[in-house]
DNA sequence: GATGAATGAGGCTTCATTCAT
DNA sequence: CATGAATGAAGCCTCATTCAT
């Protein structure tokens, strides 16, 4: 259609080299096609279409359909990750605040978007690829529970937390996060926002403050709900 | 065709009997395998061999995938749905026992069974079969919705629960338990069972009912956690 | 176009239905295809054209490629191998007459025949699927060296044979049998038969005879040449 | 361009010599992989990265995978093949000296090197390139048998061989030539060395002229074997 | 009814070749 | 000249579905 009114000149060429934007640009469009569909309903073909590139050229990025989804987590996750624990090993006040802010920020940069698509994939997914699996275990979750855990720990070091079990408190602590973010995607099909998510962190990170917190610090915390 | 001379209490060999066991059979066997790969990873020659009958059997049932997945839950899901409903509607006495109950259900007849991978499983792959997606929208969802909406309501009329918006409650409530639901196939990869789930839902329960009983009655509780 | 003429009562189903002989038609297309191109140049399409069905139904009766040209060999060579095993086990007279019916045996039912072709294809390409050539050199080279060392012990043990080393004269009778089957296949791009097999193969027997027979025997032999 | 001050004496450095060297440089790299993986399973990125080049390059300096094939031939092949020819034209002595001085010549120059992988090569794989066997048949095959035919030729003129057919001769010449070529490279898998090649070819040049030349002649011959 | 052989569209991956830089 | 990113046709393999027996 407007091909017609190109000017004279131009000579569109059959495609552009990218190289150093390319990488970028497939892994955000493999990015969204695995938050849409999953890894297992994602082609390859689409991925390549939603970037503009072919299908070769994603094989000059990535091995194969798991290596591009890895490359995705890398990408995408493993920043954040590396981020939190940085705050965590350098954080200098209250352990109440660096565990809020870890929380928050968790919502902040995964949770309250596309990335928590990642967390339900791995959720419905990681049986059927055993390998992907292994990697996202070791690389993700593991990880970030350790990094909790730390978190934890330094709060009892320091007189700020009472003294819990840093692991399974740990636990305790994530599975609602995970849950929080699959409501995302996942009730799409109930059609309704079960629960408005940032007042439910809010309230939940309270939560965790007050059974963590000793009794008699004069502690930063917001009102307990409930 | 052979049917002619059986009574009803004829005691039929096994092997006769199949033929009205079959579908059962492959109810069973499908359930088995979406609980465990999914719809899409799900192969129906696994299926039929589960079943111990052969592919082209399975069509003698069910037009196709889809439709032995709207079988299952049609066997298998819905029933209880029914039930409940039936309770709902008959049930006698104090709102918050019936309510109590209902949730109760919920949870020993499809929480805590592989029944709950179906949650699951439409959760992680609704997106990609819009057809599913719709039916199970509205065989399931809609009508459980509007279950509990009803019972809510029942409990208003009653003058056993306060005042509340009957859908948006619904709602609340609903999330909690298909989380919970989750909880039980998704954390698989954290290798750690994060809550104890009939805690959790007893717990959750009384929240519910401590936020929708009338403040006055002499309301059938047990004491509200918090 | 000849479509038009048939009879009405003719419907001509779109396949048939052939368990039985299936493998073996698939197998004699795979055969030839082999033999003609090669293993790597030879596409399972056209395998499955040859023998008149779809490429689907390659895999219902083999695992994959490999597995396909496994079963020719399993098929097609182990059988001569297995009934030369068996003819040098129960053979009762002059080893100089078993030798030679094994040799011309040999000729007769591999070498003369397109399984000459399956020699040539592996010492082409056994470098490039070292599976392949882990699998010939297991199942046929390594039974057919011992079929002919036996030979060869027998023939000194019952006094008819001098003494050799039987497997170094093993390797030097396989050697030119393999070349010439070789040359079957190969010099079709010289346009020339360059020798005449038969004459050949009758040639280097009586050779073979001529070094292995004790002096004094009076051992059936043919004249020696040379 | 940049050979305006070029002296022949004149030591340039390496890089800017390698403008001139880069065919070479490709070729043997090619060489070295065609031998040893055959002309299809070659990739084209092997070559140019053996060669130190990258993939486009390799078009700067031929068309295709077939012109640079038939380029590795014309630089290895053709030229032994020429000198060859130039021996025989030029020769001087008695014609089975030159026989011989021709076949030790063959062995030493391709037999006995990585070059003997080429006739391997086409052994293998002419069926599958047409256009490469018409080729190879044309500059390599014809020409060498030309130039066998017309040593013979030229010993019967002399009256130093007997009267032979020429062309059938040459045929029987080449094929154990060809053979002994190739089992340089196809008994990998059998493991062993069925010959001795040199002793082989030996035997087999005395074998020859023992059938060539005329009886009376006292003739450069050393003594025939068997 | 029951079977399971047969189909064929579709997905992942490779690689000779092209061409923008 | 040189590069190597990009292309796209082609091959292997899977599996929901069909249908001859």
């Amino acid at each position: 259609m407007n091909t017609s009114s190109d000017t004279p000149t131009e000579n569109k060429p059959r495609w552009e080299r990218r190289k150093d934007e390319r990488p970028q640009e497939l892994l955000a469009a493999a990015l969204d096609l695995f938050v849409d569909k999953g890894f297992a309903a994602t082609r390859l073909t689409d991925v390549a279409a939603r970037a503009g590139v072919s299908k070769g050229t994603l094989y000059l990025y990535f091995t194969n359909k798991e290596d591009l989804f890895k490359a995705v987590v890398r990408e995408n996750l493993l920043p954040v990750l590396g981020d939190a624990e940085n705050l965590a090993d350098t954080f200098d006040g209250h352990s109440a605040d660096l565990f809020r802010d870890i929380m928050l920020g968790w919502w902040r940069r995964i949770g309250d978007t596309k990335l928590s698509g990642i967390t339900k994939l791995m959720m419905a997914e990681s049986g059927n690829f055993p390998e992907l699996a292994q990697f996202y275990h070791q690389e993700v979750i593991l990880r970030g529970n350790a990094m909790i855990a730390r978190i934890l720990e330094r709060g009892m070091a320091r007189g700020e937390f009472r003294h819990i079990d840093p692991h399974l408190t740990t636990q305790a602590i994530i599975a609602p996060m995970i849950m929080l973010m699959m409501s995302k995607h996942a009730f799409c099909i109930c059609q309704a926002r079960p629960v408005a998510p940032l007042d439910y962190l809010n309230n939940f990170i309270d939560l965790c403050l007050y059974g963590m917190l000793r009794d008699d610090a004069g502690a930063p915390r917001t009102p307990a709900p409930c």
